[in-house]
DNA sequence: ACCTGAACACCGTTCAAGT
DNA sequence: ACCTGAACACCGTTCAAGT
């Protein structure tokens, strides 16, 4: 049967489910789809392109059906959030993303609302901007730790455990005590610490002015 | 002349400056070095030690000198301007720190002394740990930004004019609007903005316990 | 102990030629 | 229009053999 670009992109989400983006391979992806080597490069023009598509693909719906009764905090945490999980629908999801540099249009629909949110907060358009990058390397950082950790054999476990031995409690007291609070174990309350921290502090700026 | 461990190194962070992450190969490092293609991994098992070591060499002296009279929360955005200058001395250093999986010596000094400056302002274990992580995602995301914009032919100048000229200001009025405060015209700004805004819901948590 | 030579098993990308 | 065949110019890594 004929390729179409959207079998392409759907092959290469299910393929980066399967093998992680290191084992995402133009090759591996021609072979899952039935097809010769360069066969893709007629739907998709380079890697990076399918990257970008893959990136788009995952994005879709960001911004839809965002409750405008919410107080602005609470409508630009539940942003963070939906962007967190949209990058955990895929395995590397995050790395995916960060890796594509043109802005999309729904990672620019998400951006627009996610300034549009904070000017409503009284923030200034360079605030807005520069506070929406804040939060954006933030739930890009985390989600990327997160997915590394689960993508390890045991979910992070054994590397814990041998962090764990290999700090000294006499030279690295606190990381030592800290070693059960590592972010593997719980992602959740990890990222919403993290969101609700940076959440705070724009209220603070917020009410300054 | 004999090759050290050393020589191999420091030629490594050199071939960096020069070529970038993406262009910095094993091949190209044994051809700067005067030597064959499988003669450096006689000193490093591997690329990924390699970079180990590049990252763990860029952190060398991070917390030295550290002004104790400082109230905590000058002594934490003091640590976080230091990890910025010590990615940024070094082309996409950055992208380097961020691949390296394995706690380094320095980078566990680094992580030691933030969560024993975070404990001094009150917050317990696992809110010090998890707030030096929010800061950590907000510091490595922002250089890896401007190292990325920074190593574009005309510093991003181009990609920003053509982002502008590709915002409809009807559809995306906010972002149109902000095409003048990307990070990359004002990365000192834009850095230190985002770091007040996480020190400043720092003392905010803080400040409730 | 340290390096060379030479190979192994891959990559992304291109493009004339086929259908 | 869409794909194959086949090549180009690379990778990281290994390891017997040399010195």
């Amino acid at each position: 049967m004929r390729l179409t670009r959207d079998h392409v992109l759907t092959a290469a989400l299910d393929l980066l489910d399967e093998v992680g983006l290191d084992g995402l391979t133009m090759r591996r992806l021609a072979t899952a789809l039935g097809v010769k080597n360069g066969a893709t490069y007629w739907h998709f023009p380079s890697k990076q392109a399918l990257l970008e598509a893959m990136a788009e693909a995952m994005l879709t719906g960001l911004t839809e059906d965002l409750d405008a009764r919410l107080p602005w905090h609470e409508r630009a945490a539940e942003m963070a959030r939906r962007l967190r999980r949209a990058l955990l629908s895929r395995r590397d999801g995050a790395r995916v993303f960060s890796g594509v540099f043109f802005p999309l249009p729904n990672a620019l629909a998400y951006g627009e609302t996610m300034v549009a949110t904070l000017r409503e907060a009284g923030l200034n358009g360079r605030d807005a901007t520069w506070t929406v990058d804040t939060l954006n390397y933030f739930v890009v950082g985390h989600v990327i730790e997160e997915q590394l950790a689960a993508s390890l054999p045991d979910g992070g476990a054994e590397a814990t455990a041998r962090l764990t031995r290999a700090l000294d409690p006499r030279t690295h007291p606190h990381l030592h005590a800290a070693a059960r609070d590592l972010t593997a174990p719980h992602p959740e309350e990890h990222f919403e610490h993290g969101l609700r921290l940076i959440v705070d502090g724009i209220r603070l700026t917020a009410g300054c002015r």
